[in-house]
DNA sequence: TGCCAGGCCGGGT
DNA sequence: ACCCGGCATGGC
């Protein structure tokens, strides 16, 4: 079962998601420091109270540690988060002089993400939803589920490393369908294709699914 | 109750 | 190049 194929069984059963604009992406980062390996529902009620909390991004900045952990407390892992974020704040302040991320449009992909992933705290995943979500580049971020789900169906090798799934997924799909199949790859994870070994028998991806028969 | 959630870093082999 | 512990709250 080629890519092709896989996309277009994901779109009968999920539909096909309309692209939208996302936030900002400095806005975009921030969620997706504090969504790292949390829950959707924590993450965004901590993300809420932090925008509650301070008024703007420079505030947060100038906020002390403990003060933006508090404001984020309800996230989990919100004293490194904090730290992530207070420093990813003054860093950017001291080297573009200004909270603003919208020069990332005019740098390649590859310079794109690299700026990204060199602000500690921040890998390819949260790299690659800046990217996508806040800036519509063909970038595709590879969280658990893309992971996880692509080796069951087969797409990469079950043995290939996180990092090294992110190269071979953005050469195998097309960049037009990226936004559809990560969105989908996440609905199946989420509900049908949980289990965590590469492979299941309850996997069901219609007929088609390679998963169905393996146990 | 115990396990897990849209990662990443630092230290060890 | 991998492997692993740490980080921490809220939901089920």
């Amino acid at each position: 079962m080629n890519i092709d194929q896989i996309v277009r069984l994901l779109g009968q059963k999920y539909g096909i998601p309309q692209w939208r604009p996302h936030a900002d992406p400095l806005s975009e980062l921030i969620q997706a420091i504090l969504s790292q390996n949390t829950s959707d529902v924590n993450s965004s009620r901590a993300f809420q109270s932090l925008m509650a909390t301070f008024s703007t991004w420079e505030m947060v900045a100038k906020a002390s540690v403990d003060d933006i952990a508090e404001a984020i407390k309800s996230g989990g892992l919100n004293r490194i988060k904090a730290e992530r974020i207070k420093s990813i704040l003054e860093g950017i302040l001291e080297s573009r002089s200004s909270l603003d991320l919208e020069f990332l449009t005019e740098l390649s992909i590859p310079e794109a993400k690299a700026w990204l992933k060199g602000l500690h705290g921040v890998g390819p995943k949260t790299a690659g939803c800046v990217l996508l979500f806040a800036l519509g580049r063909p970038v595709l971020p590879v969280d658990t589920h893309v992971y996880r789900v692509s080796r069951r169906l087969g797409l990469i090798n079950s043995k290939a490393s996180p990092e090294r799934a992110h190269e071979l997924l953005e050469e195998i799909v097309p960049p037009q369908a990226i936004y559809q199949f990560h969105i989908n790859i996440l609905a199946h994870g989420r509900s049908i294709c949980r289990a965590r070994r590469p492979l299941c028998h309850d996997c069901a991806l219609g007929e088609g699914c390679p998963s169905n028969g393996h146990s």
